[in-house]
DNA sequence: CTGAAAGCGCTAACAA
DNA sequence: TTGTTAGCGCTTTCAG
């Protein structure tokens, strides 16, 4: 049996074509090239050498290496954004944002995912040698130690989505203590008593904070936080908060309201609530979810919910770390973003 | 006024530590600490000299650069991505997967984004600048120009989710044609006999293909299709078709099946059915869907669908890659890999 | 306005 | 086993 891969020629990458050759086949220095591609700052070239060179470098085919130029200018042009998870649409949508914006900065995106299995060294230490100018940091915290690694390799990191008020590294994060209070009162404004929670995943720090909001409202109203489910951003995860708060019992012990750390969820527990136990909502339970997601507003939904502005987190982000980039360091920044309660039916006046 | 900005110092970036730094701190040659970095092929030098340089290397914290060592061998480890939009989970699961595998296979992702204007020209040039070892590019086709200047610059490039039969460009891609007749022989075979249609994007290769193989299975089986409705990939279309189909229109005229060529379209059409008309769904129109997403099993959905097998598509394009950067190309590949569809209850049989 | 030359940090061939 | 040296392709003084 034959190697099929044995048989064909390995390959040896040619040369590509360089400031030398445009300049040799041009007669005139390699520098001139390089001035000719470079001359945004008043240098300074006649007409006919800019004529002659453009015309042998598009003959050649001739684009300047980028490599070459980051090398000698200590400067990559490039933005490392280390990405936990793509699960959610926040997510996508995010890094969508992130390399539009970036690349209208005439930066690029060097995409780098955290391995499943946790530990950020590695990765991070791959931004780090290929001397990224900047990173962003995705729903991820960096250790001291890595931050330390990131000075001294002078490179600029911000955190997105993710904040902590004992790390020295800049951060942008939704204020979702604050969101997570507002859902609480708008709750208890509109006359709800039993009022339970849907936790996105128990380690993400979003959903905690989100959670002490809401309890944070719930304590100064004087009520209970009558039920609450840990779950995933799955729509699973919210028909099994059903049950959990529905399946065998009674109903005078339901809640009057759910608020679930995502609109994902929220979904998840409407359509087993109205499926399984034939629930009215908001008639019955009131729905509140988090994200405003496009499902948000899907007519059976109607989802009262909370917008994350990702336009403005980001453009903070790459605010923030442009001037990292550009100026020296004087402070930290701890950016929190608000959110906006957007409200629609699936929340009920009990008054 | 006071700018803010023109208070702060500006920023030099310093320079980094080099193995020529760690070569004087340990009192050896620079070759040398480059090789302790590089000795996976048996580059021999002493356990000694190792340990020592490797104890003053981390003290110093240095890495090796990667944009030095990429200049030196013409061969950055990057892969650039060059990609359409983040509009579908099929493309986010996609750019998930390829830059997870690449970074397993020891590459980094560049991440390009087409410019919403359209003319891949700039971003294609900006990848190739960037001396990128490989080009994958997403939901887009090169025209024969641009890929004379990818052969020019010897850097191998595939398409994902997308071919042509013209082109001397390598491709994975589902195969659209087979899927969409596949669905169509169902729909046949289980009775149906008023078939419509839902399409993605007009302009989209996947979706024209879809159709034409759905005509193509209700040509054979002397069949019209009886209606048909453009949208876009949003519930709201699937919305827009439910009307279009039903609205104003007799019983005996509606279609007693929709295939819909994507899975939101059908969740859009799905519920705007029942919700606005009380059509039941399957009793009254069955309905197909495409891509197979979390939604697809949603007990209210239970869509019949076509499932993109999406690792493997993104297994055989990287595996296509890697042999195009390893060895000389010899023919063109244009992988076409078959949907599984999946049935599930949202397909009634009427036979 | 243009050329010569140094050097960015690294690898690899060649010497020792 | 280790050091010396020549580039990789570019930008940027410094001369002319």
């Amino acid at each position: 049996m034959i190697e099929k891969k044995k048989m064909v020629k390995r390959k040896v990458r040619q040369r590509r074509v360089s400031s030398v050759d445009v300049a040799r086949e041009a007669g005139v220095s390699q520098a001139t090239v390089s001035r000719v591609f470079n001359r945004t700052k008043g240098t300074n070239v006649s007409e006919e050498t800019v004529a002659k060179i453009m015309q042998t470098a598009k003959r050649l085919n001739y684009r300047p290496s980028v490599i070459a130029r980051s090398l000698q200018q200590n400067s990559t042009n490039i933005i490392g954004i280390i990405n936990r998870n793509f699960e959610s649409n926040f997510h996508m949508q995010s890094l969508d944002m992130f390399s539009r914006e970036l690349q209208k900065l005439g930066y690029s995106t060097l995409l780098l995912n955290l391995p499943e299995d946790g530990t950020m060294d590695a990765t991070l230490h791959l931004a780090l040698e290929y001397q990224v100018d900047g990173i962003i940091l995705t729903s991820t915290m960096l250790s001291s130690r890595l931050a330390e690694d990131c000075i001294s390799y002078d490179t600029p990191v911000v955190q997105y989505n993710r904040y902590s008020l004992y790390q020295e590294v800049d951060s942008v994060c939704l204020d979702n203590f604050k969101a997570g209070n507002e859902v609480g009162k708008y709750l208890i404004e509109t006359g709800h008593k039993r009022i339970a929670f849907v936790s996105g995943r128990k380690e993400s720090s979003t959903s905690i904070d989100r959670r002490l909001g809401l309890i944070h409202s719930l304590d100064e109203a004087g009520l209970p936080l009558v039920a609450e489910y840990t779950g995933e951003y799955t729509h699973e995860s919210g028909c099994e908060a059903a049950d959990a708060f529905i399946h065998g019992i009674s109903r005078d012990q339901w809640p009057d309201a759910v608020f679930c750390g995502t609109d994902i969820a929220a979904t998840g527990f409407i359509d087993h609530a109205r499926r399984a136990y034939g629930i009215r909502v908001p008639e019955d339970i009131s729905v509140a979810g988090f994200d405003d997601t496009p499902m948000a507003t899907w007519p059976q939904y109607d989802l009262t919910t909370v917008m994350q502005p990702i336009e403005t987190m980001v453009q903070e982000t790459l605010e923030i770390l442009m001037d990292l980039i550009k100026y020296e360091k004087s402070g930290v920044i701890k950016k929190m973003i608000p959110g906006t309660l957007v409200k629609r039916s699936s929340v009920i006046d009990r008054r």
